[in-house]
This record gives C-alpha cells, structure tokens and sequence, in this order.
DNA sequence: ATTGATGATTTGTC
DNA sequence: GACAAATCATCAAT
C-alpha cells in the first residue's frame, strides 16, 4: 500500500507535460482499487451484521410484497413443471440386498450380545471343542467389531444428515420470507439430502459387507479345515456303529449322547457331526466292506465282550473265566442265535420294557451276529441267509439290501485284497 | 510330492 | 428334513 507514494516520488521529473492529468487519474483509480481491496478484506465482519441490517431493509422495502408476489407467480408456473418431473423412487434393490445380507449376518437388526454371550458360556461350561469354539468365538468377536464401527458409523452418518437437513431447512425458511418456497419444495430438498446421505450409507454398508464377507472366507469356510477326531471319539463312534450295523442310524438323541460322549467340537450342533460321521461311515462301509472288515471284527468283538459280561449278570451263567470274545462269541451257535434274536423281537414289538432294554439286547444281538458270522465262516451264505431274516429287523430295507457283513467276507481273506474294488 | 484316510459339503432323491 | 452318493479339501503317513 504504501509504496505507492514512493513510485510516485520515484520519478519526479521524468513526465513534465502529462503529470497533472496522468497523475491523479491514476491515483483516484489506484485509490478506488485500494477501497475496494480495504471492502474485500473487511467483508467477513460485514457480513454478519450488515448483511442482516440489509435484509432487514429489504423486508421493509416498501416494494417488497409487490415483488414477492411477482416472484410468487413466477414460481407457480415452475413448480408445474418441476411437479411433473418429480417422481417417487422406489427403494434401491441393491441397496436391499445389502440390508439383507446385514440383516443375515447379524451385523445390522437386533442386538444380541445376551445370546452369544449365553452361547460362549454354553460352549464353555459344555467343555467341548475348545479350539474350534476359539476359533468361533474369535470370529464372534471380529464380526462384533465389524458391527460396532457399522452402527457408529451409521449413528455419525445420520447425526450428521440430519445437522445439515435442519441447517438447510433452517436456511430455506430464513430465505422463504424473501422469496417464495413451498413446503413441498422443501420437501424436496430434504429428500435429495438424505438421498446424498444413503448413497454415502450405501458405501458404508457396501464396505462392511465386503468385511464380513472376507471375515467369513477366513473363519466359516475354513470350518472346511479339518480336524480329525481323536482316537477316543472314533472309537465311541465305531462302537456304536458295529453294534448297531443292521441299522446303524442313530436317532436324534443317540447322536446328541454321542456328540457329548466324544466330546467333538462345538460343531456338534444338532448332531451335525455325528450324521456326517455315520453318514460317510454308512456309506464308506457299504461300499467296501472288505476294507473295514478287522476293524469290524474288533469292534465286534469288543462289545461282545461287554454284552457276554452284562448279561452273565443276569439268567445267563456265563463263566467269566475268559473274557475271550472269540470264545463267548463261538459258544452260540446258529439256532442259539437266531433263537435270541427271535426272542429280541418278540420283546420289542410285544413289551413295554422300555425302549433302552430292548435297543440294548438288539444291539449285543447285532454284535454277536457279526462275531459269529465271522466265527462260524465256513457255512457261509446258508448260515447268513438263515441266520436272520434282515426284513424283520429293520424298518429299513435300503441298509439291509446293501451286502450284509456276514454274507460277504470271511475273516481270513477280509480285510487285504478281496474285493477288487474298481469303485474306489 | 504322493497317496490313502477322513471330515465336510454339495447334489439329487424320497 | 433325512439320507445316499459324489465330491471337495485337508490331514498324515510315506
């Protein structure tokens, strides 16, 4: 600012002729700059108060209402139009699907920290699985996360929509005492904000979706790494699967006990694991039976034992010198057998006894079957055929249909190389 | 690295 | 919904 004093002291002397008309012109434009410069400078603190003075000035301009109803008529003949251009949008697919999947995944809905929690405490106390209830309460814990920065997110998001909704409406009305606007246009203005607003919603979900699906990748779907059971499980499995071969489908309680007899992991959910397990044993061992023919025999044997003790408890004086399953299994013979398992039928259809003597009694029938099929190999296929008749025992035909164990192998031959298995 | 065993999932049927 | 069958994917021994 100042210096334009000094340029112009700087050269006195050098414009003699034009000084006076060339030197205040340029200093009255040069002063006019200078205001100017000094207005914008200042204009921030007008604003506020002189702006409002001048509004105020402008509402009580005496033209004012013949100019709002100008401005009145002028706007009634646009809002027509943009009446007619204006359109209800219907709800976003996209943006539904989005919601769903939230909705599915539990990042969104109801909370429900009582129910997980009570679920972790369940999982606990069960005492079961310990490292894949880790690994599911890991992912509980990750997914809670994902849903804490969704909701506050989604809460700053609103906050913030609805801060400026009110500024804006704020605004319009402070501005619709200058020019005219409905409440259908402000309407209208809402409605394009919080659309601005949902479509930044939108990213959020669409983020926090990708999240949980990445989430799900690394945690649901290695459920798919598998663990094998321990011995002790597959053994409490395999037993009651020998023992109960004419039918081994184990009924929704039996397969809870199992679950909880093994101790298998969380994933015991409705006996999910146990179905799997007898459903690939059901069908591994149909499919080649020769394969699973020692493993058969063992099982077989083993309960054997077990039925021959527990029932020597009772009317049946069995020695309990040898333990030897070979040796309780042979001492049936044939008719014996099938004596017994007649009797086992009649106490199943006829008595109330309840169920757990009769299932107990069929599955040592089923045991000792097997043993002596093994046993008493040498007649085959008569002896098989007569031994049981399979109709009666099981409601199921598929089962029995496939190859009975006692039909097919003899011990000796079994388990190596008998079939030669082009199915596997 | 290969391979058999095995738990889990998918597909189709009833 | 349960099951069988096929298939996938991983484990574990070699």
């Amino acid at each position: 600012m100042d210096e334009q004093p000094r340029l112009m002291h700087s050269h006195p002397g050098h414009a003699h002729m034009h000084e006076g008309t060339g030197a205040t012109d340029g200093d009255a434009r040069k002063q006019d700059i200078g205001d100017i410069l000094q207005q914008i400078m200042t204009i921030t603190d007008q604003s506020l108060d002189e702006a409002q003075a001048r509004k105020h000035a402008l509402n009580c301009h005496r033209m004012k209402p013949a100019l709002f109803n100008v401005l009145c008529e002028v706007k009634e003949k646009t809002v027509l139009s943009i009446r007619g251009a204006q359109e209800e949008e219907p709800p976003d697919p996209q943006l539904m699907r989005l919601d769903n999947m939230l909705l599915a995944e539990g990042v969104s809905g109801p909370e429900k920290g009582g129910g997980s929690a009570a679920a972790a405490a369940a999982a606990a106390t069960g005492g079961v699985g310990s490292d894949n209830s880790v690994e599911h309460s890991d992912y509980r814990a990750k997914l809670s996360q994902i849903r804490q920065i969704y909701h506050t997110e989604l809460e700053k998001y609103e906050q913030a929509c609805n801060e400026f909704t009110t500024h804006v409406m704020n605004l319009l009305r402070e501005q619709s005492r200058t020019r005219p606007i409905s409440p259908k246009e402000i309407e209208r203005m809402v409605n394009i904000i919080h659309r601005k607003f949902s479509s930044i919603q939108m990213q959020l979900k669409q983020s926090t979706c990708e999240a949980v699906m990445i989430l799900r990748s690394r945690f649901l779907d290695a459920r798919r790494k598998r663990r094998n059971f321990n011995k002790q499980a597959t053994e409490i499995l395999n037993e009651y699967f020998y023992s109960h071969l004419s039918n081994p489908y184990p009924s929704e309680e039996a397969k809870e006990e199992l679950a909880k007899k093994c101790a298998i992991t969380v994933a015991q959910v409705h006996g999910s694991v146990c179905s799997n397990w007898f459903g690939n044993k059901r069908i591994r061992y149909k499919k080649n039976i020769g394969k699973f023919q020692e493993e058969a025999n063992m099982y077989a044997a083993r309960t054997a034992v077990s039925a021959a003790n527990a029932s020597s408890h009772g009317s049946q004086a069995n020695s309990p010198s040898t333990p030897n399953s070979a040796g309780s299994a042979a001492s049936f013979n044939m008719s014996n057998s099938g004596d017994l398992f007649m009797s086992v039928q009649s106490l199943n259809g006829d008595s109330y006894q309840g169920a757990q003597v009769g299932a107990n009694v069929q599955s040592q029938v089923d045991t000792l079957r097997h043993v002596i099929s093994q046993t008493g190999g040498y007649s085959e296929g008569l002896t098989a055929s007569q031994m049981y008749s399979p109709q009666g025992i099981n409601t199921n035909g598929a089962w029995q249909d496939a190859p009975t164990p006692s039909s097919v192998t003899s011990p000796t031959e079994g388990p190596g190389s008998v079939h030669s298995d082009t199915s596997n």
